[in-house]
DNA sequence: GCGTTAAAGCAATATTTCTGCGTTAGACTT
DNA sequence: AAGTCTAACGCAGAAATATTGCTTTAACGC
């Protein structure tokens, strides 16, 4: 069923797609995927979360700095980069009980825990500041802006991000 | 056909509202409606752009701090309580061209400028700047994290983003 | 006043969504 | 192993929604 959303979403129109096209695509009969999901708002949420949720531990580079900054940039990328935007707001669109957008969110979560983990003797900035200063405003620039944010971007954040961190440790 | 959408999205459950329900509700036919916005999502997007855009000057306080944090805490509530959530998710779900999703950062936009234009003497910080460390992350929890984030959050925003740039006009 | 044009109504049609009912497949009991 | 139970699906018909062609209305410039 995925597989068919999926295989729809790259072939047609966008608004070419509807449930019964995906269920003739994937051999099924529509009123199947109206009992399990509703309506057609819920099974793009569920594809497009999907979509993000596969994906390997984020790469390394031997410094906080760099391992933040390369999953700034893969983060925008992903995000922002053609149908992206769209997935964003499929996620956001077919959520009524925020089960699929919290999937998304732990996602990145997990990965900032893990590249935070690898480095645990320096002043590390909490998962929460860089979800909120990194993510956040990738995430606000892709939904909200027409034109996304530029390479750089990312990996600015981060600088900026750890730049404060580290002058508050300082003052302490 | 604005009011109507507003008194049926108050009156009656999410899903019992559709394109022909408006129609009669503003005493119109439902073809009037598909003509000129197509389906409900684009419908719903500029009704809850509509909503955000219509608001007074950020109050004032005296101070740079204080104006942005209570502009951030209005912020706050009008998009994470209750109907707030769905308003956002209305905008970007209907909203192909980014048009109504570039009406309502502006509408932040703007009033973050009126706020800083205030206070011109002082190390402001740049529109974006406030844009990527208040809003940003605001959004963020509200739309991606299932708990709206509590009260004071928005200040919290606010006291971290001017310290770090206050650091930073001393450090230069 | 008169022609032009943009917007809306109306009616017919196509498509999507919903519901009731029958069928099948797998799990569990005896 | 046969019987029963449950959950999921298909099918067909009905209801609701979306689309289209054509007509009507109303506003504007000449």
């Amino acid at each position: 069923m995925h597989d068919a959303t999926r295989e729809l979403l790259v072939e047609t129109e966008r608004d070419g797609i509807s449930v019964p096209a995906i269920a003739a695509r994937a051999g099924v009969n529509p009123t199947t995927i109206y009992r399990r999901w509703g309506d057609l708002a819920s099974v793009l949420s569920d594809v497009a979360a999907d979509r993000f949720r596969q994906s390997d531990p984020p790469a390394e580079t031997g410094s906080l700095t760099g391992d933040l900054s390369l999953w700034a940039e893969y983060f925008l990328e992903e995000m922002g980069s053609g149908p992206g935007r769209s997935y964003v707001a499929d996620v956001l669109a077919g959520d009524a009980n925020g089960e699929n957008t919290g999937i998304c969110a732990r996602y990145a979560a997990d990965a900032i825990t893990q590249i935070l983990a690898r480095f645990p003797n320096t002043a590390n900035p909490a998962v929460d500041e860089v979800l909120d200063h990194v993510a956040a405003p990738i995430l606000y620039r892709i939904l909200f802006t027409k034109q996304r944010p530029e390479a750089g971007y990312g990996s600015q954040l981060v600088t900026r991000l750890l730049r404060g961190t580290q002058t508050d440790a300082h003052q302490v």
